[in-house]
DNA sequence: AGTGAAAGTGGATGTGG
DNA sequence: CCACATCCACTTTCACT
């Protein structure tokens, strides 16, 4: 039995529709079809094929956090003590919503956070909140001066 | 003078709004409009003045890039030596399309990106890639075994 | 896979409260 | 800020190719 994940060929129209969609995902499916060069029909179709084989996870508006006050963005990476239970942290850490993401990774730290926040305090506050989940032992920081790069795969 | 970025404040409306479009882009404005109990004409008023705020970026497609057999996710930290020059390096980075976010950070690391690769052998071909780089003298990387978390600033 | 047409729905806008 | 009404555009589906 294959994985769920099994990867899918898309040809040239699928890489053409995706793309547009990706820069800005309310463009109409008519608009799609014009610059693409087949019928609306065919656009909505291959959009249905792409849904099933589970390659569009969705759509999303982008919220620009710095006009809500979140200007800094930083790093943090996580030591877990013996006692620590991983699924219940993770758990945890999603009750903790300036936690955008979260990667268990190989290497120094057991989990690995990107966290957004308004300032230094903020920042404070947070890793303060981090420290008291039972089974983190101990963080270490960096801060995101810039971000440069911001993109999904290329495809 | 006041920057461009100031922080704007919004109301229990314009939230429930962009939750709802953060959800999915493409729920019609008419759908929201009967969820949050006014007319099409006033989130469509709200929508463009949260545009104007540039509280909005645009909208997504999220593809998922598993199925295009993106199955590995790393962390690249890079050292600087003196002859960077950093804006060209970036310029550089954005023509790697593995890279998917670039940070100037604090910290031992002068820049820091995150990759999306196939396999191990392409995150090494990348790698080399990346040394290859005028400016960039070592690099350093931690892989993530898995994501848990993955989301926008909550509103 | 794609087309074209038909029926229903949504987007965008101006007028007025 | 919002409602209502209007017009035009878009989405969705289906029979056909």
């Amino acid at each position: 039995m294959r994985r769920k994940t099994k990867t899918v060929t898309i040809d040239g129209i699928d890489k053409k529709i995706l793309r547009m969609l990706m820069e800005d995902a309310r463009t109409p499916i008519l608009e799609v079809a014009r610059q693409v060069g087949i019928s609306g029909a065919a656009i909505h179709q291959r959009l249905r094929k792409l849904e099933k084989a589970n390659l569009i996870s969705g759509s999303q508006l982008i919220v620009n956090p710095t006009i809500l006050g979140f200007t800094m963005c930083a790093f943090v990476g996580i030591y877990f003590d013996k006692e620590a239970d991983a699924p219940l942290v993770i758990k945890l850490l999603k009750r903790v919503p300036e936690v955008v993401e979260c990667h268990y990774t190989t290497g120094q730290w057991n989990i690995f956070l990107k966290v957004r926040c308004k300032n230094g305090d903020h920042l404070v506050q947070i890793l303060n909140t981090l420290q008291e989940i039972r089974g983190v032992s101990r963080t270490e920081s960096f801060i995101s001066l810039n971000q440069d790069i911001e993109r999904q795969v290329k495809i």
